[in-house]
DNA sequence: AAATTCTCCTGAAGGC
DNA sequence: TGCCTTCAGGAGAATT
């Protein structure tokens, strides 16, 4: 599923193809995703220049010489660079056409989301709101400390909280608690500065670890080129149900916590 | 107000 | 073998 990772991975796979490119058309197939695709993407895109690709969030923002083409990879998006004649498979419901090359984007659930924004695109509504980049200055243990105390939620629920910080889903959420040695049901508030100060860190590492080997390839994630990622071989707890910890070499265990699968080593996170 | 549940969708996996 | 049911999951909306 495309978290922070998987969408930096893929924003840095497109960006030298689309720099400086012109936007020649847009072709959608099937408008009916998370959103409509707006009808403004087709009117108002072909003809613009990329002056830039940027990610904030699980967003990519196409920034064009007017406006901005904002896509969301849901759970099982991807995109593509091909050649613009590349027949459409299944599930192929959006291109993006830059002359002879063609940005085409794959979503077999469909929640992904492609948008439009005429000027700002971080204000716009699914942008607005947002927490800060777990990678930037901004996010640190004070700040997470900050943002969970007198909060009874779970540690894991606070983390994939998107107002709290951007970037971080299931598998991430796993990885980093992990590393940091709390249980992912553990309550926001009962957590201590110090140990908030080792999440942080952990959450950094493990997306930073993750954006180097390409992201995470479970199902549907690949790269522009088609490639997957290859973190999922450095994977310490997520899916490794009753494998041994590969720190004290107890089961792993899962538990649905906050709606979502959870795995842990029950030893050694508290 | 915060926390939980529901919702969208499809492919995969499990049951009989 | 094959049909039917169940479930995962990002994140906004609805509900408690």
């Amino acid at each position: 599923m495309p978290e922070l990772p998987e969408v930096e991975t893929t924003r840095r796979g497109i960006e030298p193809h689309l720099l400086g490119h012109l936007l020649t058309g847009a072709q959608v197939r099937q408008p009916l995703l998370r959103w409509p695709v707006p009808p403004a993407l087709s009117l108002k895109a072909p003809g613009r220049r990329v002056l830039a690709v940027e990610r904030r969030a699980k967003y990519l923002l196409i920034r064009l010489d007017r406006g901005t083409i904002i896509i969301h990879l849901g759970m099982s998006g991807s995109l593509r660079l091909i050649p613009s004649k590349t027949p459409p498979g299944p599930h192929e419901h959006v291109d993006l056409l830059f002359g002879a090359r063609c940005l085409r984007l794959r979503d077999p659930r469909r929640f992904g989301a492609v948008l439009w924004s005429d000027d700002d695109p971080l204000s716009h509504p699914r942008l607005a709101g947002l927490g800060p980049e777990p990678l930037g200055p901004a996010f640190d243990g004070d700040y997470l400390h900050w943002a969970g105390k007198s909060r009874r939620v779970a540690a894991k629920a606070l983390i994939m909280d998107q107002r709290v910080v951007v970037g971080i889903g299931n598998i991430y959420a796993n990885e980093a608690l992990f590393r940091a040695g709390i249980h992912p049901g553990r309550s926001s508030g009962r957590i201590s500065l110090e140990r908030y100060a080792r999440l942080a860190e952990a959450i950094k590492k493990v997306l930073e670890c993750a954006i180097q080997q390409g992201g995470t390839t479970l199902r549907d994630f690949v790269r522009e080129d088609g490639r997957p990622g290859y973190f999922v071989q450095s994977l310490q707890v997520y899916a490794r149900t009753g494998l041994p910890c590969l720190r004290c070499g107890g089961a792993i265990r899962e538990e649905r916590i906050g709606q979502r699968s959870s795995f842990f080593c029950p030893s050694c996170q508290r």
